[in-house]
DNA sequence: ATGGTAGGATTCCTA
């Protein structure tokens, strides 16, 4: 099996790159992030013709998650186990041939005194509260999606630039590791310690030319799915597309 | 230290 996560951008604005890419790479299963449209809107006719089924959530302008899968899709849920009403579009779940999967987006946080990075922690705080009360540790289990967090000095471009800000704080980190303290792995380190190897460019000031990124979207697994493993890569191709998506897609193989 | 770019909504917000 063959699962991937991206971060689009905007499902309108990648539509051609997201097709292409499908047709190319030719995922079992796509975990979708930052759609930016209604539900009304989601343009899952697209993806039906290549083969997919999709199960989304999506609201006006900002976040929006979806599942796309060659796979019928069981058991789809949508938020937190806690749900919230004022909860914005950003997990949905689903199981594909036993395979427990989670589309996430998590919040940026803005700036560390930010009321948004406050957020982002109890957000993560709430992810791990959602694991305890639908999955099992010892289940097939890959959550996949952009956490807005670099985990090490290997996944930023500039380590000492990065120490302490947003996307690189200790609290963030703490919080991350709550989550995969549950019983989750990093697919991408069971590969490589390679450094400067990123999934996201700013859009600004040449940093994807220069290379000047973060590795911010990952792919966790749980055991079962880790002693599976044949690769775990994050194809930059795209990213060098025009009009991209400042995130590039990350994609694992495993033989379950 | 600042500002640069992109998407989507609407003269601003989020990233």
């Amino acid at each position: 099996m063959r699962i991937a996560a991206w971060n689009v951008n905007s499902i309108r604005a990648r539509l051609d790159h997201l097709t292409d890419w499908l047709r190319a790479a030719n995922p079992d299963v796509l975990c979708l992030q930052e759609t930016k449209v209604i539900d009304d809107d989601f343009p899952a006719n697209s993806f039906s013709r290549l083969g997919y089924e999709c199960a989304w959530t999506g609201e006006k302008t900002y976040n929006g998650v979806a599942i796309l899968s060659r796979h019928a899709l069981h058991d789809v849920t949508i938020g937190h186990a806690d749900a919230r009403a004022e909860d914005s579009a950003r997990l949905i779940a689903a199981t594909v041939q036993g395979v427990r999967v989670l589309s996430a987006y998590i919040p940026n946080g803005k700036t560390l005194d930010s009321p948004s990075y406050a957020e982002k922690l109890e957000w993560l705080a709430r992810l791990r509260k959602t694991l305890d009360a639908t999955c099992k540790p010892e289940q097939a289990i890959v959550l996949g999606g952009d956490f807005n967090i670099a985990r090490d000095e290997r996944d930023v471009f500039d380590p000492e630039q990065m120490r302490g800000k947003i996307h690189f704080s200790e609290r963030e980190h703490q919080a991350l590791d709550e989550v995969l303290s549950f019983g989750l792995t990093d697919s991408f380190r069971a590969f490589t310690e390679e450094g400067q190897l990123f999934s996201w460019w700013d859009y600004r000031m040449g940093a994807f030319r220069r290379n000047r990124g973060l590795r911010i979207d990952y792919l966790f697994v749980s055991k079962v799915v880790k002693e599976a493993l044949r690769t775990a890569t994050i194809d930059i191709e795209p990213r060098t597309w025009p009009k991209p998506s400042d995130h590039a897609p990350v994609l694992i193989e495993f033989d379950l």
